[in-house]
DNA sequence: GAGAAACGCGAGCGATGTCTCGTGTTTGCC
DNA sequence: GGCAAACACGAGACATCGCTCGCGTTTCTC
């Protein structure tokens, strides 16, 4: 369930084993991080990890497969921790505050896994990750929508999903700024992502509640 | 002044061999979009362009350089056909045709060069061309903060800042969702973009006019 | 404690990619 | 026409990277 097995080979794992495999995973993730996917090379992570080449090979069939492993994991935790961040809410429930929340939310997932943004973003990766993002992308997006359409019962679907895409866009785009500050400035950048989200949100909701948008 | 001529050796081109580096420069441009800088072979570029590898090496010294070059010349391109695109405004201008005007010369200089976004929105870039990404990124905030600070006499620098990196950073997200997509969806995404932006910066301006932000 | 299997090593194989070099062809100039 | 320089070629030198293999060590199981 954890580490895959390939075919129907259980290939019997010592607690020495599932050390090392964590070990291993810790190092792809910086690796990954400082240099991204396709710059990292076997041999680095390897070295990061003070093992042989070899000994990666033990328990990992290939450069891809760490990181679909490490990506399983993050969206493992992720949905563990976080899974509800973007569930529909209360249409009373105030714009600010569910932003905020949804915000506050991935933003420290974020923050405390920066792999996950490098792998998520890089242009370079090759074909089972990117199947992995897609399906993340999605999820995500339907569950923006799944809020916003309690937001605004009713838009029209094409509406919905561009506006969709729109909110992960920017919160993406925020996140880079967030990422690249830290300390005050850091905080700054995460309430103006914030602000971004919500007056882009606002004059759609706020015809909900027949406010009329200004000009 | 147009290809670089290095140290002090003019290297006299003939016409001939201004015609390949056009090509090549051209062979290098579909090669990168499509394939991303470091994915790129010398190879491809050369076969691409319908050249031996040996001839690519006479105009150019290393891959590193046709990228440079390219930048070099969408840069010129750029601000030869776009400098003045965010150039301060009259402050009585309408935030809407502010932002809805450099959005589209922006944006139109992207859908006719692809490269520009592959080349400058890479993760996996070396050193050079991220001088020339970080050169432009600081004239385009720059530019941004001179447009935004004429609209908002009165902002804090730091705050200026910061509301610059996030416009920025929102046109970015933007763009790639209007790169994404083609024909009347594009141009949807193109007005959510604007509608973002312009709502982004409206309580600001709001509040420069004296309009209180709502709530 | 003995056998088996998991673990660990590091030299090196094969593929790929950048860039060179020797040689031949075309062009500009007198 | 003749010379030098620019242009063109493509085989291959050289480096890197993903990954393998043979062999030695540790751990589990009985």
């Amino acid at each position: 369930m954890s580490v895959n097995q390939e075919k129907d080979q259980p290939r019997r794992r010592q607690a020495r084993g599932e050390r090392r495999i964590a070990q291993l995973l810790e190092a792809a993730a910086t690796v990954f991080t400082t240099t991204g996917y396709t710059a990292a090379s076997t041999n680095a992570i390897a070295r990061e990890a003070g093992v042989s080449p070899g000994t990666l090979y033990q328990f990992f069939p290939n450069k891809e497969a760490i990181a679909i492993e490490l990506g399983d994991r993050l969206m493992h935790e992720m949905r563990e921790a976080y899974g509800e961040a973007l569930a529909p809410v209360d249409p009373a429930t105030p714009l600010e505050q569910a932003v905020g929340s949804a915000v506050d939310r991935f933003i420290a997932f974020n923050c405390e896994h920066p792999v996950f943004f490098a792998l998520m973003h890089g242009p370079d990766i090759p074909g089972r990750i990117t199947e992995e993002h897609d399906a993340l992308h999605a999820t995500l997006l339907g569950r923006i929508q799944g809020l916003l359409s309690s937001l605004l019962p009713d838009i029209p679907p094409a509406d919905l999903s561009r506006t969709a895409h729109m909110c992960l866009g920017l919160y993406k785009a925020g996140l880079e700024l967030v990422l690249a500050h830290e300390g005050a400035e850091r905080d700054a950048y995460i309430q103006e992502l914030k602000n971004a989200l919500i007056r882009y949100l606002g004059p759609l909701v706020g015809a909900r509640l027949g406010h009329p948008e200004p000009s």
